[in-house]
DNA sequence: TTTTAATATGAACGTATGTTCATATATTTG
DNA sequence: CAAATATATGAACATACGTTCATATTAAAA
């Protein structure tokens, strides 16, 4: 059906791919997805990593539209607003793969 | 349902995320959806790029078990493996995206 | 058996990405 | 308002990734 390259479409799916395509960055959108919401310090812990790497790769997924985030008092909490990118982790879920 | 990280699933998906994350890498996989196998120059002349950088990307992509290849004669054709790409893609084709 | 066609390979290089660290900002609490 | 808590920001750095280029390999054809 496609006979010539649609640049547009191929980039944009790259795009949405490459944001979500690391560990923790999948690990965020599982917890979004089981939570509603869930504050910085709570997603932090549940990764294990540093508060401020973990704001980082917040607000990068923030930027690209992955996420909303709201303040409620000291906390920040985020969400899920690209729902699609669920089902993007779904379908890998049961590949087998070795990974390297 | 998941209440800690599960660093080897979390880890597998984002290799398989990662490596189909490249606008060309999606119209490859795009293309080999539509025709079973295609040929390394078929595959470059579609997506108007040099030999060469098709050659790695393919390769990368075989190496990481996404792909399969065959030779023919003269040729090598290359073919979906992982199928389940296909619908990684297939998740993104409508979402609306402002990438930048 | 030389030449042509198809593909692969590897080094080199620039750019993008992930991480750390130190510090800034905002909100609440005492 | 000073201190504590939650989060963000930005510079610096190392590593990973994409690309180019030149060359190697393999098979077919002349």
């Amino acid at each position: 059906m496609e006979e010539q390259l649609n640049l547009d479409r191929v980039e944009k799916i790259a795009f949405v791919l490459k944001t979500i395509a690391h560990p923790m960055r999948v690990g965020i959108i599982d917890l979004l997805n089981e939570h509603d919401k869930m504050s910085v310090n709570d997603i932090t812990a549940y990764l294990g990593l540093e508060q401020s790497l973990t704001s980082h790769h917040l607000a990068n997924m923030k930027m690209k539209g992955i996420l909303g985030s709201k303040r409620e008092g000291k906390n920040i909490f985020y969400f899920l607003r690209m729902k699609e990118v669920v089902d993007l982790v779904k379908v890998l879920e049961d590949v087998d793969v070795i990974v390297f």
